[in-house]
RNA sequence: GCCCCCAUCGUCUAGUGGCCUAGGACGCCGGCCUUUCAAGCCGGUAGCACGGAUUCGAAUUCCGUUGGGGGCACCA
């Protein structure tokens, strides 16, 4: 049973944010979150706020800002505000928002939300370990909860380290998810939360909040890990006095021994996926589709298609895993829908970054890794000869990097390796069908596909070999492999000179 | 330990009390097609975690159990 939406309960406008933290790079469940909040932003003509989630300084790195960045915009992601988009409602990173905090926590505190606390961390770690060993369950007793603030204040001049505490309040917090229902907890349960730390930082609870009330976020999309903070935050919302937003908790994305998502499964960033041959928009969609129902027609949707037609309320409520196996199917059925000359530009796109025109005869597609700075443009006739091979392929291939495998023979000359020619000298009739091929395609009149098709469907009664045999040879010989794009489309596209070089070539190696 | 979230084939899911002998997709297996490998088409494999209750009737509602996940931090 699905609630109703709960958008109908805001009249004002949408605004919502994706708010990573740059400790690491942005894996999937970050890219996701993302894409969640952007659609339905987009979809509801609010504004996307980017916000860095620095506070943990030690942690956090530019590399991993440049990453996220790099993430969202290949996945085709923009926002309204956030770094290099400046707006009313910056700055964008926690670290340069300080002076903001201050003033909420002085208000919060003349107020009487917040009190300091002189427990040392050593001793509430011990209590915290008695009560586990008694099996009791553990929030913090309220030692300092009514200090009076005159000895308070005594204390912290006197130089005793101290943190600042919310009081929370007796009763019950409860929210309405937009996923979930009605989530319910009982303040008892929280205990008094540290809200800033003895160095005078503040804590990701009092952050976020602080963050999203003058943000003026309305609602908040993000993982369901973060269920449980949500009733500390609205604590702080309604100290505040600010309107509490919307939330929708999402499923999180796990890896398949059904845990959380991290490096130790294996490509688990969008540039580790698209270094491998996958296509952003693809893996975005996929991402975007877990959770939910999924049927053929909504591979190739675009970024407009999913912010008219996906609807993130709709989304199931339980975990989902990541499975290669299912993106790779959805990459092939995507790349043969693409037109041939729009695969083409991608290949060559692709084969650039990656690398492969430095040495075509001895590339290797990336595993797991990202691909290290190692572009390197195509010479024209790489470039030609790229385009020329995407119609071959396309049926072919699942990953762009597959390329490499089927037809990256075309970029150098004929090899023909041990394994390749023993098979090919255990091919019936194999030199001369190499040769009669090699004389035909070279008497030929004029080079067409049509021609090259006649010619060779003509040689097996020519030579009496069975055709099987005759295509193999031809096969073997033109590229040193077994499995390449169509015979007759291959040959073609050699060029009469290569073609009847290299059946020569294989012809004098029998 | 306490609190919260979740639970349909291996995976993503449809299912909102009778239309369910539980449907689709990926994967896997087999067949057809075929010059190889694919693609395509056809077929097969496999699931309501368990126990109670409500009901004429439950995958669907309620309660418990189990399992998984998250939180209980001077991490975010």
């Amino acid at each position: 049973m699905r609630d109703s939406p709960t958008s109908a309960a805001f009249s004002g406008a949408v605004c919502v944010r994706f708010a990573p933290s740059p400790t690491g790079y942005l894996h999937l469940g970050g890219a996701r979150t993302a894409l969640y909040n952007y659609v339905f932003t987009r979809r509801h003509g609010g504004i996307f706020i980017l916000r860095i989630e620095d506070t943990d300084l030690s942690r956090s790195t530019d590399e991993a800002i440049a990453q996220i960045v790099t993430s969202l915009s290949e996945m085709g992601l923009d926002w309204d505000e956030g770094p290099g988009k400046p707006g009313s409602h910056g700055p964008y990173r926690q670290t340069e928002r300080h002076h903001i905090y201050a003033e909420h926590v002085r208000r919060l505190r003349d107020d009487g939300w917040l009190y300091p606390c002189f427990c040392s961390a050593e001793q509430l770690e011990a209590e915290r370990q008695r009560a586990q060993a008694e099996k009791r369950s553990w929030v913090y007793g309220g030692a300092c909860r009514e200090l009076s603030s005159g000895e308070a204040e005594r204390r912290i001049a006197a130089g005793e380290p101290w943190t600042l505490r919310f009081r929370v309040p007796d009763g019950v917090t409860s929210f309405h998810d937009m996923l979930r229902g009605p989530v319910e907890v009982d303040n008892d349960t929280i205990g008094d939360f540290i809200v800033q730390r003895s160095d005078g930082t503040i804590t990701y609870n009092l952050a976020v909040v602080v963050d999203d009330v003058t943000m003026e976020i309305t609602h908040v999309i993000r993982g369901d890990d973060h269920i449980s903070n949500t009733p500390k935050q609205i604590l702080i919302y309604r100290a505040l006095g600010a309107p509490v937003p919307s939330f929708l908790h999402m499923p999180l994305l796990f890896g398949t021994d059904k845990k959380k998502l991290s490096k130790r499964h294996g490509a688990t960033q969008l540039e580790q996926l698209t270094a491998m041959g996958y296509l952003p928009e693809v893996v975005r969609n996929y991402l975007c589709f877990l959770s939910t129902e999924f049927d053929e027609s909504m591979i190739g949707w675009t970024l407009a298609d999913l912010v008219d037609r996906f609807d993130v309320e709709q989304l199931g409520r339980s975990a989902s895993i990541f499975d290669p196996d299912k993106l790779r199917w959805m990459n092939a059925r995507y790349i043969r829908e693409l037109d041939a000359a729009a695969l083409g530009e991608r290949l060559v796109e692709y084969l650039t970054r990656a690398g492969f025109y430095g040495d075509p005869q001895r590339w290797v597609a990336p595993d797991v890794a990202p691909i290290p700075g190692t572009a390197v443009a195509p010479e024209p006739r790489q470039e030609e000869l790229t385009r020329a091979v995407a119609p071959l392929v396309q049926e072919k291939i699942e990953l762009l990097s597959d390329v490499a495998g089927l037809a990256a023979w075309f970029f150098h000359p004929l090899r023909l390796h041990g394994d390749a020619l023993e098979r090919l000298r255990g091919t019936a009739g194999a030199r001369q069908t190499l040769q009669a091929a090699a004389a035909g395609l070279s008497a030929l009149e004029g080079w067409h596909l049509e021609g090259v098709e006649a010619l060779v469907r003509g040689l097996p009664t020519q030579l009496e070999v069975k055709p099987k045999a005759v295509f193999a040879a031809l096969r073997l010989g033109m590229s040193g492999q077994t499995v390449t794009p169509g015979l007759f489309e291959s040959l073609w596209l050699l060029g009469r000179e290569d073609a009847v070089r290299r059946l020569e070539a294989a012809a004098s190696l029998l």
